[in-house]
DNA sequence: GAGTCCCGCCAAGAC
DNA sequence: GTCTTGGCGGGACTC
């Protein structure tokens, strides 16, 4: 039996990775409230904890007490992944946002504890050990590799790049050796979901790996029953916006084309370019009034917007400028950043602090201009 | 041989 | 004392 076991035995049927797309498959549907342990336990349970850990460090499900856990679903990944782009931008650039109570709450409906304690928290904390323990969490690995997606220019990152900038330098190499194998481990969990996708550096040829992040969200809660799952789970948004009557993903989808066309002859604020537009033609991105009163509408088709950000990025490329530098990116990051910016101002109107990508330094906006800009992304979603 | 990552030990915390 | 959780590193496996 024990030679007859060997022989069919596979690594790969054990592999995180595998388990991450069972979990998925078991519990991503909008009938999933809580999700017990011993349930999902089909495979060694060591494993389950793992994977439930970076998880939840997306926001995907957060623990609810011993054994259990609540499937919060992947409408909950985009405002805990803008939260993590904010705090990164701070910890990258030093901007200061203000941030607002119901921010904090948010965070604690991710995880009960704050995502990461400060030096003066630190020192008043009762017990630094626990402390030390929490830093080296898998969690808090998982946010802190998410954060370098979000908060870096550079479209690949290395496993040994990303070791290195999630790691002090001074530590030792078997430190650092065991840092990414937990950095192996997230990756595979982020690459069964696609939320990463695995690469090679061109010119060294070094594994990579590429953010896919506002895509596979999309395509996760699209394949899923996303209007009942997310009327459940983000009640949030509701606040914001009235019934949603006549808006569906499938029009979302079927009627990009149209919405972008609605949006071109609205707004001169923004242009998109289609791809068998001249690529080298560069088009200016400036700031215009734009309606206002879009606001609103913006909170009812938030649950939709993700799927019209997708088709849009999957269908464009845009190239602009502004007032601060040239740049160029594709254009899913461009619309992944505006979706968690709008958010962030639906949730917690005026707080977010809105300059266009490359400015480093919030203070060159004027508040006036700030709300322009965020006129000018939410017609763009709409 | 380097890269990858499964496996399970065992310490800490929860109950 | 028992159970749950999860950091950690050995070493098997893959390329």
């Amino acid at each position: 039996m024990e030679s007859l076991g060997r022989q069919s035995y596979s690594r790969k049927e054990k592999s995180l990775g595998v388990l991450v797309s069972n979990f998925l498959r078991l519990y991503n549907r909008d009938d999933v409230d809580l999700i017990g342990l011993d349930d999902a336990a089909g495979v060694e349970r060591r494993r389950i904890y793992d994977v439930v850990n970076i998880l939840e460090s997306i926001g995907l499900v957060a623990r609810r007490g011993k054994n259990q856990y609540s499937w919060r679903g992947f409408g909950q990944v985009p405002p805990v992944l803008s939260l993590l782009k904010e705090e990164g931008m701070r910890e990258k650039f030093g901007i200061i946002p203000c941030v607002t109570n119901s921010e904090m709450v948010l965070y604690d409906q991710v995880r009960e504890e704050p995502l990461k304690l400060s030096p003066d928290d630190q020192e008043n904390s009762p017990s630094p050990k626990l402390d030390s323990k929490k830093e080296k969490s898998l969690w808090v690995l998982a946010q802190n590799f998410v954060k370098l997606f979000l908060c870096s220019d550079d479209d690949l990152i290395t496993l040994d790049g990303a070791t290195k900038a999630l790691l002090n330098v001074s530590q030792d190499p078997m430190n650092m050796r065991t840092k990414v194998r937990r950095l192996y481990d997230i990756a595979n969990v982020f690459s069964s979901m696609n939320l990463i996708e695995k690469t090679h550096i061109p010119e060294t040829k070094k594994p990579a790996y590429r953010w896919l992040g506002a895509k596979a969200i999309a395509e996760a809660r699209f394949l899923t029953a996303p209007a009942s799952l997310c009327d459940r789970i983000e009640p949030k948004k509701r606040a914001f916006g009235t019934e949603i009557t006549n808006f569906t993903t499938k029009r979302a989808k079927t009627d990009c084309s149209i919405d972008r066309k609605h949006y071109e002859s609205q707004n001169t604020c923004s242009v998109i370019k289609q791809e068998q537009c001249d690529s080298k033609s560069a088009v200016k991105r400036s700031l215009p009034p734009a309606d206002t009163s879009k606001k609103t509408n913006a909170g009812k088709s938030n649950n939709q917007s993700i799927d019209v950000l997708e088709n849009l990025s999957s269908a464009h490329t845009l190239q602009y400028c502004n007032h601060v530098n040239w740049s160029s990116r594709p254009l899913h990051r461009d619309m992944e950043d505006m979706a968690c910016r709008v958010w962030s101002e639906m949730t917690s109107p005026g707080r977010y602090y809105n300059y266009p990508m490359g400015a480093k330094n919030a203070d060159v906006f004027s508040l006036q201009q700030r709300k322009h800009l965020l006129a000018d992304q939410q017609s763009l979603i709409l």
